[in-house]
DNA sequence: GCCTCATCAGTTGTCTGATGACTGCGCAAT
DNA sequence: ATTGCGCAGTCATCAGACAACTGATGAGGC
């Protein structure tokens, strides 16, 4: 007897929400007024409401005053990223492949357009990380703040989404990866600012191909490197 | 006068969002009980339910019944494209630019990894488009069905998502674009087998670098083609 | 005949009051 | 000290009413 598990007011959306996948009611037609919804799952019209609230929240439907509720366009493809997803090591790797894709396109787009701002704000970053200790006290924050000044540099607004939205994900996990297995060297980080350097000194000179190259080997060796954990988990 | 526009519960809605977000209530605490916000928000409860229904779906809350709502830990970032930005053209070349990266990334990693399967999937696709009379009929589903091949190819799940999140974007736009101007000739369609050939041929051979050149070659075009209509228009 | 506008029916939005259901805590009984 | 019970707080649901808005219809003026 699960019935008092799910609350009806959610039974009902997903209910709703399932025909309407189903295409019971096509896109723009008018669904069932509330008052006929109650009837149909014998329920109170607060709880109609409600499910259609959470439609309306996800999308799935309009609601206009003093004609109905439609269906709507389903065109909200989302990329989302569940916690579940993003404990796996696996998924983390292949979401760095996707990262590394994203940025050395980011990289070649920076050394085109970046204006002189963006070069400022690059620099700045790459500055505060030559000093190791500074470095070493945040290493991913840091190198994520590199990164996401690229992206912007890149004058595409979707690349700075794209990080905005990875970057929560590559950070913490990294940490906890890195608190398990702590063996950022002084070596290490001085090997990641000079990648950075030559990235830098890449987009800065504009030369486009010269920026992707060095990206694709910054990304490529952290990305070894976890695959190195991942087989030795 | 606009506040009519919006319903009194999405306003509610969007002002407890914005103080969990500004951090006013910490995760996991209890947010004030129905009655206080009826109060704060001179509102009824019924706005306030609803209010509330739509932070849950949004996964801002939890309610649970007889204790209070409870806020819950924000860790759902999404990448979503909206209506409004898939309309704009800048808009949409810059996600081409997205997917030029992702998708080179993604031809050498299918020139990597590719298994049989994967390989006859492609091919398949490719050999359809060769038939340029079917090509034709279809030309932006054939190329889209082309990449998303590769994408699953490539052995990254992620790649994969990225594009069923992105065709559904580029493939109805451009056929917007392509209907107010229709110019796709037979010489382009020729063209455009001609690309996949060397793609799938570098892919087959597993040649990371020529997939990855070749995959760049093919979407720098069509790049190329949205950028004059943007001038143009 | 055609246009304008008031009216009206239908529907969602909001309010109100009441009751049911669930949880956590304290208190009493053992 | 432990257990069981009841109570207060809170969310969930119900029922009914009125307000606000929209689209269509029809009457009236031109």
């Amino acid at each position: 007897m699960r019935k008092r598990r799910d609350s009806l007011a959610s039974v009902v959306a997903k209910d709703l929400a399932e025909r309407i996948e189903r295409g019971d009611y096509a896109v723009g037609d008018k669904i069932p007024i509330e008052a006929q919804l109650c009837e149909m799952f014998n329920v109170s019209r607060t709880v109609v409401r409600e499910a259609i609230a959470t439609l309306r929240s996800e999308g799935l439907v309009t609601s206009r005053h003093g004609v109905g509720v439609f269906v709507e366009e389903r065109a909200n493809p989302a990329l989302s990223i569940t916690k579940e997803a993003a404990g796996e090591l696996s998924e983390v790797l292949e979401l760095l492949e996707l990262r590394l894709g994203v940025e050395v396109e980011a990289a070649g787009l920076a050394a085109r357009r970046a204006t002189e701002d963006d070069l400022r704000a690059i620099r700045d970053v790459f500055d505060k990380a030559c000093d190791l200790d500074a470095f070493a006290e945040q290493p991913r924050e840091l190198d994520y703040a590199f990164h996401l000044a690229i992206a912007r540099a890149s004058g595409n607004g979707w690349m700075a989404k794209f990080m905005d939205f990875i970057g929560p994900v590559i950070i913490p996990r990294s940490q906890l990866l890195h608190a398990s297995q702590p063996e950022i060297t002084r070596d290490y980080l001085r090997q990641m600012v000079d990648e950075h350097r030559r990235i830098l000194d890449a987009i800065a000179a504009g030369d486009a191909v010269a920026a992707q190259e060095a990206m694709r080997m910054h990304l490529s060796t952290s990305l070894e490197r976890y695959r190195k954990r991942l087989v030795e988990s």
